[in-house]
Formats: C-alpha cells, sequence, structure tokens
DNA sequence: CTGTTAGCGCTTTCAT
DNA sequence: ATGAAAGCGCTAACAG
C-alpha cells in the first residue's frame, strides 16, 4: 500500500495538521518540526494523491481564455475546441471563460488581460500578439503568480509559463523545403500570403520559409509577402492581383488564415497556370483543395491538442506539479490528400 | 455546487446504499426503486466525480504490455515510453507489467496472452500478430471482460476495444506521394524494403505504396519487396545486395525496422547513386541520416502517445468511460530535416 | 506552534 | 430490499 499522511504523521510523531502545513508550505510550524516532518516523506517515500486534494480541498480551476475575434476557419475551429473543453469541465475540475478581443490590436489585449486577471483565475491562456506592452502585461500576471500560457502565437521576452504552439520557424522551413523539392528544379517565383506581420507566429514562419528557400532553392525567388489580415475577401484580392501581375509564379505558400480566399483566386487561375501550393491549417476549405488538388500540401497545428494541453498545463502549473513534456509539446501536422484524418 | 449523491438520494427519498447500488448497477434494488433513482439522476443533471469513487474504493489499474522481444530502435524506445509510464503509476493509480516474446510468433503470443489474463489485469495492450489463433486469443479476452488494445500493429477481424496506432495504408499511400513527387518526372525503378509480411501494419503499408505508386507515378516501377525481419544484418544485406543488382533503382521506401542496416548499405552506394529515400520510424541512426541527407523524409508514429493512449483508454473501458476520440487518434507524423523535434 | 475533528463525494460493510 | 455508518487520503476550521 502506497504510504499516506497517517504514515507520515506517525513517523515523524506528529499530527495529521502539522503533516498538512509542511506538504502545503503553510506557516505555523516551528524549523525543526518541519524539518521532522520533510525527513518522514523524504524516507518513507510519500507522493501525495492529488485527487484526493482536490477532493478535500473541493477546489476547481477557473481558466480564462482570450482569443482574436477573428471570422476564419481556424479561430472558429479553436473555439470550437475550447467549448468541448468545457462540455468536460465538470470531470476535470474547470471552469473555463473565453473572451474575444479584436484582433491584431495589442491595446485592447492588454485590457482584457487586465480585466480577467481581476477575477483571480487559477490560469490564463491568450493568443499573443508580440507588442512590449502585451508582455508588460502578461509580466504582470505571472508576478502575481498566475500562470500564464500563450496559445497559437508567442510572447518571447516575457516570463509566459509555457507556449502551446507550434515552432513556426520550423514550418516556415518545413513549407520551403516541400515546395522547393515539388518544384523540382523548375525556376520562378513564389508568391507568399500572410495575414499580418504584426503576429509572432506568421512572422517567423516567413523567416524561416525565407531563409530555406534562400539557401536551398536558389532558382526561385520569393516575392514580397502579401498581408491579408487573415480575411477571405483580401486575401482573394491580394492574390487574385498578384498572379494576375507575375507572370512567373509557381509556387504558392500561404502562412496565415483566410484560405477561403486564396483558394477561390487559386481556382480562377487554375486553367491556365500549374501551381505548387502549401498552405497553413487543415479546415473544410483546405481540405477540399487539398483533395481537388488545388493545394499540394497542407501544414497543420492541432487546435484541440493545443487546447486540451493549456489546461494541462494551466491546472499544473497552479498546482505547482510537473507536466508531461514530450505530451506538450505540440507537433507540426504535414497533410497530403493521402493522410488526411 | 455540482450535484452529488447526497442529492439525489434526498430527491429520490433513498439512501446513499441505494443510489450507489443503482449507479454501479449492483443488484439488490427492486425495479420500481432503481427507476426512482434513475429519474432523479437524470433531472438532476448527475455526474459522477471518477476521482471520489477511485479514493473511496481504492481502485487502481494492473495493467499488461505486451511486447515483441525485438532489437531495433523503436522496440527500445516504445519499451523506455512504457517505462516512464511506469514511474507515472502512483499519481495514474496503474500497475504495469510487460511480457516480452518472440517476434513473429503467433503460438508464443498466444500463450502469453493467456498467462496475463489469469492475473485478471484491469486491461491488457498488445503488439498483435496477424494471426486466427491470436483473434480467437482475443476475443476470449475481451469476452471474460478484459479491456484489450492493440499497440502500433492491429488485428482486424478481432473485437478488441481499440486500437493505439496510425492507418498504416495511408502511411503507405503518403510515403508513395512523397517519393514520387519528391522524384519528379524522374524514371526507374524503387526498391522496399519491409520488416515482415506477417505483420499486418508491414502488409498495409506496402499495400498503400504499391496502389498509389501504380496509380500515380506509372514511370516509377516497385521492385519485389525485401524482408528483413527488423534485423539490421539482414536488412543491410538484402539492401547492399538489391542496389548492386539493379541498376535502376531511384528511390527507396524501408516501411519497417531495422534500418541501421538500410543505412549503412545506402552510404556506401552514396558516392556514385543519387537515391531518393523514406523510411519509418524516427530513431537516433534515421534521425542522423536524415540530417546528413542520406534519408530525404521520416514517416513516424509517436510511441509515446501511442502508449499513454493505450493506457488511457485501458482505463477507460474498464470503467466503462468515453474516451476523447481525436486525443486518442493516433497521427502519422512527416520528418523533413526541417521539422525535427 | 500543534492537535482534534469534521468532512469533500463516493463506496462498502453490516444491520435491519 | 434498504439504510446507517465508517472510511478512502487529504484539508480546514477551531481549540488548545
Amino acid at each position: 500500500m502506497r504510504p499516506t499522511v497517517h504514515d507520515i504523521a506517525a513517523a515523524a510523531g506528529v499530527s495529521l495538521a502539522t503533516v498538512d502545513r509542511v506538504l502545503n508550505q503553510r506557516p505555523g510550524v516551528r524549523r525543526i518540526t518541519r524539518e521532522k516532518v520533510e525527513t518522514a516523506i523524504r524516507q518513507i517515500g510519500y507522493v501525495r494523491d492529488v485527487a484526493a486534494a482536490n477532493l478535500a480541498k473541493g477546489r476547481t480551476y477557473p481558466l480564462g481564455f482570450i482569443l482574436p475575434a477573428s471570422d476564419n476557419s481556424f479561430m472558429h475551429g479553436l473555439n470550437a475546441e475550447i467549448r468541448e473543453a468545457m462540455i468536460r469541465s465538470p470531470a476535470e475540475r474547470t471552469s473555463i471563460r473565453t473572451v474575444e478581443v479584436a484582433a491584431f490590436d495589442p491595446a485592447a489585449l492588454v485590457a482584457a488581460l487586465e480585466k480577467l486577471a481581476d477575477e483571480r483565475p487559477a490560469g490564463i491562456a491568450l493568443v499573443a500578439i508580440d507588442a512590449p506592452e502585451v508582455v508588460a502585461a502578461v509580466d504582470k500576471l505571472v508576478a502575481v503568480g498566475i500562470p500564464v500560457v500563450t496559445l497559437v502565437s508567442d510572447l518571447t521576452g516575457s516570463r509566459r509559463h509555457h507556449y502551446a504552439g507550434i515552432d513556426n520557424i520550423a514550418a516556415g522551413r518545413t513549407a520551403a523545403r516541400l515546395l522547393g523539392r515539388f518544384l523540382g528544379d523548375a525556376e520562378g517565383e513564389v508568391a507568399v500570403l500572410a495575414g499580418s506581420m504584426l503576429v509572432r507566429d506568421h512572422r517567423e514562419r516567413l523567416e524561416g520559409f525565407a531563409a530555406l528557400m534562400a539557401q536551398e532553392f536558389p532558382k526561385l525567388s520569393v516575392l514580397p509577402v502579401l498581408e491579408g489580415r487573415d480575411d477571405p475577401e483580401l486575401a482573394h484580392m491580394l492574390v487574385a492581383d498578384a498572379l494576375a501581375k507575375h507572370e512567373r509564379v509557381i509556387g504558392v505558400y500561404s502562412l496565415g488564415a483566410g484560405n477561403r480566399g486564396l483558394i477561390r483566386a487559386l481556382k480562377a487561375k487554375a486553367s491556365c497556370r500549374n501551381l505548387t501550393v502549401v498552405a497553413h491549417e487543415l479546415t473544410v476549405h483546405t481540405r477540399a483543395a487539398l483533395i481537388d488538388g488545388t493545394i499540394d500540401a497542407i501544414l497543420n497545428q492541432n487546435a484541440g491538442h493545443e487546447v486540451r494541453s493549456a489546461i494541462r498545463v494551466l491546472k499544473a502549473k497552479a498546482d505547482g506539479l510537473a507536466v508531461i513534456d514530450a505530451q506538450e509539446r505540440i507537433r507540426l501536422d504535414i497533410f497530403l490528400k493521402d493522410n488526411l484524418p
């Protein structure tokens, strides 16, 4: 039988209450008593039963999610995953609140962050915007002891506890290699569609993409990035325009959202051009385009995994517990038409 | 506050014990009483607190893992992941036992299965061999109420509760498309190295590979499969031999384990041939080969995910609980040198 | 500073 | 067939 608080109380010659105080690092224990208890814990090899502790505490985890109010399939999917998690809330002792803020607006994000913090949640997850004021706001939360996890887009330089998202530089490089290899040794131009250079994930994807292209595929030249603000309409306009202007485009990398518009533009040109296309995020639209051959490969981050991971990590951090690192690493999914889920 | 057994006892006008009997479908409750309780449960919207139940029961989950005694990196990795899970056992209330059986030997597997079953574990995970006697043995376990999960290689036609592994047909097709696209429109032969056609996962990968090759890349002809029994030495011999015999080989697909030998054979030919290579399973050896360019892409199944998933599913099935399907779907990882973890 | 005691939500004897 | 009461491992008043 696994040792319990009773065992260490007996071994240390103290009461349960004292053991509990030591276990939870509460004050009111003489140094010498505390040491006795700690020795007993170590010697007996005690590991606390978190479930029992949570039961006794009636602990629940109020969690806040802050998301951009973007009307694209990826964000809809992320929202859906959070709703799924809400359904599981009773079993996981969480209570999740989501807050939508204007996209690409650091001030709005900071305001939402501060407002949420006032409710003193057990943890906060946010899709970060890479701006100094956001870093400051996040660091303030961390300072007052609220666990913070960035979701999808990271906030380097901040003291956030964890990032639940993919390595975006690697994603960009992977896109470049895929495009480069698929194009064989053809020569031409490559168009790049992004959402906004304000968010770190998009910047990093572009950076990785451009770097590998320059380094390994010198026959392909990368055109200036188009910023579609993750908006299907704008994306459509920009891509259609670019394809019309640049005759020599043979490849396209779409590293943001709003792919509905991109696909429409591609299909319009399909008859006269043979384009190799790599896009991000698996949605109903990109899935259909992959199957019908408009898109050649999709890079994806699993929103469900990201949400579940963020929740696990926030809970663990709230309790000062360890996480399984490998389980929390968000992998870059690569989908060809053959391995769609 | 979430409703508890007390609430439904009060609502139904019965005692806790009776509520518990209904909840756990134990006998000794009049039909009419049972119905009263069930109505109350439904009306109040009660959901049982599994953690509290497990605490009261002192429940633990004795789990058995049956693995082939193969000396290759993939199996070593799988073993390591199981050991990791053993470390977490106290927290997860599991106690895990692993059994090694001779590889590719149905009779040995059946014997191990029956022996393990005698210990009446809460669940069994096995790397299946696709043979009728194994199906029969698994079905017997299921019949006596032991949850069974196949790991890595499935056992279709059996009544196993779940398969924790990748879609191997899709994996084969993906390998084919990657190889085909990377080779552009070059013409030539493709060599295929497998472990054994006795295991379903290898057969399915080959099937998917050959089908897509025939269908979409007619310029590439697939040579007869080489069976290396997941053994590095044998694999080396077979591949070296094939490369020597067939001048026109321009691509290689290694769908099994034992890649150490394959890589050695490839490097020997590297100076005079330019081969495009897709292999399965990320190990120290394949990783190094991917980085140095000997291998072009690696298809992988995440052993850690598979093991954690198998454990989650076995526990859930043992309690008759639901699982999060998306979480238990094992994805096919595709690694290029740019997105290595 | 330390100990006693009741109780978290559920299960399990043991009576009735 | 049903209920009362004790207890799983831990925490939290409240006393002392």
